[in-house]
DNA sequence: TTTACATCACGTCAGCAGGG
DNA sequence: CCCTGCTGACGTGATGTAAA
């Protein structure tokens, strides 16, 4: 995942590391908004709203690797790249979990008409039986 | 009401498989 | 070979339920 520009208005932020006019980092925090976005020269800038909800909507920016270089700040890349990855796989996990219940009710779902099906059959090879085998009186 | 047990949903980790 | 997503396994907290 790497900054692929300007993020657009109304977009969820899942993580964003970004340079300011000063040249300091600032990181924001996930679920936080995007609702104002305005290019001044070749540095967009954007007003970040509060987190509303948890959840992240696929906007994903980094900091420029380039921009790192006390070991805080290295600390701090790598606390990032972990939060993000453990949210990825919470959602991940989440889904997987999903759709094997999904799985699992189609599943059942399935034994059930298998053994509709089979009780039918059963009753009709008897009443074959019935009808093929010879009369004894 | 309390307690013990069962079930469920969740978060995390580890390992694997596929893609670039 | 590294990165990323998927999924099984495990531990944990919340909730429901039957028995004392």
């Amino acid at each position: 995942m790497t900054n692929s520009g300007a993020p657009p208005p109304g977009a969820t932020i899942v993580q964003y590391a970004a340079q300011s006019a000063d040249g300091t980092q600032q990181f924001f925090v996930p679920g936080s908004q995007v609702v104002v976005q305005a290019a001044t020269g070749d540095m967009p800038t954007y007003q970040i709203r509060a987190p509303t909800t948890g959840l992240p909507q696929g906007v994903v920016m980094a900091a420029s690797p380039g921009s790192l270089h006390s070991p805080q700040q290295l600390a701090e890349e790598a606390t990032r790249k972990r939060e993000l990855r453990l949210m990825k796989n919470r959602e991940a996990a989440k889904e997987c979990r999903r759709r094997k219940k999904e799985y699992v009710k189609c599943l059942e779902s399935r034994v059930a008409v298998l053994e509709v099906q089979n009780k039918k059959l059963i009753e009709e090879l008897e009443t074959l039986k019935d009808i093929c085998s010879p009369k004894t009186n």
